[in-house]
DNA sequence: CGCTGAATTGACGGACATCAAGATGTGTGG
DNA sequence: CCACACATCTTGATGTCCGTCAATTCAGCG
């Protein structure tokens, strides 16, 4: 749902980009691709916010620590989007990489140089950041559903962005899924068998999922 | 908690405006103050997003209708605040007047057209939704804690934005709260009278709420 | 007053967390 | 290619927090 943010900031066309496909946009020049190494820091919570990040490959989650040791992910980005947005001038969150992955990193002074006499740009920057609103507050609507419908909605949110077939492969692990969704990881997994039961989905492998009721998940979604 | 969110857009100056004062502003002429009754509704879901709006008096909350009837109350205005920026052109949440309010109200077009060569109130209308989206965070964080933490950062957001002083009033009633939470009324209501034995907080009315002890509340806070 | 909606309090059950064990998968080095 | 180690995922047993249902108290108001 609300899926990909990507205006054309780093790319003037409007599909995501492909994996490994560097898109050709006047800020590709602005931006550098780095890799990152699973699991490896982006940016940090409280640091400075100076550079726009698009996923090339690969995926990040970004997310804040309670004082506890609970981990809310606050967002998962595919291959296309646009991520490091949303702070002011300091990060609210961290941002990792999931799996390998290749990010264009801009810096923010010039991003924002740049727009203040393209005007086009600088609209483009507030939309993206309203995109990104929307998406946080879908987010809060699901932190108060039940466990089924959570689940149900990520799956679906998911397909809507990756591959269009029949079948997605899930990048992150369920502990991911489990903080991005506010449960545990016991019950994502017993979620997930239990719509395997039910002939919702199908397991090709943990981390690979083929839609077989798509109907019932969306009635799930609610 | 991330308080006021009011650059001048409509007020110049800095301070939240008080009750039933109109900010001696540019955009005072901009816009104009309107009054709504209690459970009147300023804009709904799905409507075109026209105008933005600045509490003078009284409270506004926005949600969201999950299809079976559940709601979630988005945001709580105060007066000073301004809300109805946060969609593209459609609104993704309805408002409503908490009690009698007053609010004013201004054109959308008008404040962007304006923007178009106030480069101040251009980036003013970014900070807005950035803050906004601060909010947000912060929102989808509480909403994985538990009932007392819940309740005690609930009630800590609301010190930091009201009265400075040792007491605050609470404008909405327990199920606002509880919809706010994504808690229900009665354990809203436990989690007070908990609260109220081990003498964290005082209640002078079911909606004053008198501060005993900030710090433990800040413990919870967590 | 009595009426009405809001808030509180109690009893109970269920959904999900927690604790614990096992199964499956994956990478590494011999 | 196998074997071992370690992480990830699944499954089971039990506990607990909070939701549900229901009754009572409280506050505002005609």
């Amino acid at each position: 749902m609300l899926a990909a943010t990507n205006p054309a900031i780093f790319a003037r066309q409007s599909m995501p980009v492909r994996s490994s496909e560097v898109p050709d946009s006047p800020l590709a020049m602005m931006g550098a691709p780095m890799r990152f190494a699973r699991n490896a820091e982006v940016y940090g919570e409280d640091e400075p916010a100076e550079y726009y990040y698009q996923v090339l490959s690969g995926a990040v989650r970004t997310y804040r620590m309670l004082d506890d040791g609970r981990r809310q992910v606050l967002a998962f980005y595919l291959p296309g989007d646009i991520f490091g947005v949303e702070a002011g001038d300091v990060h609210l969150s961290s941002a990792e990489a999931i799996s390998e992955s290749q990010v264009l990193v801009a810096k923010r002074s010039a991003v924002m140089a740049r727009a203040e006499h393209e005007r086009d740009l600088a609209k483009q920057l507030w939309t993206l950041t309203v995109r990104e609103l929307q998406r946080v507050h879908q987010h809060s609507l699901v932190l108060i559903k039940n466990a089924e419908e959570r689940v149900a909605g990520f799956l679906l949110e998911m397909a809507g962005r990756g591959a269009s077939g029949t079948a997605i492969e899930l990048p992150m692990s369920r502990q991911d899924i489990a903080d991005y969704l506010g449960l545990t990881i016991e019950t994502v997994s017993r979620t997930f068998t239990q719509f395997v039961q039910s002939g919702l989905i199908a397991l090709e492998t943990s981390r690979r999922i083929q839609f077989r009721n798509r109907a019932a998940l969306n009635r799930l979604n609610a």
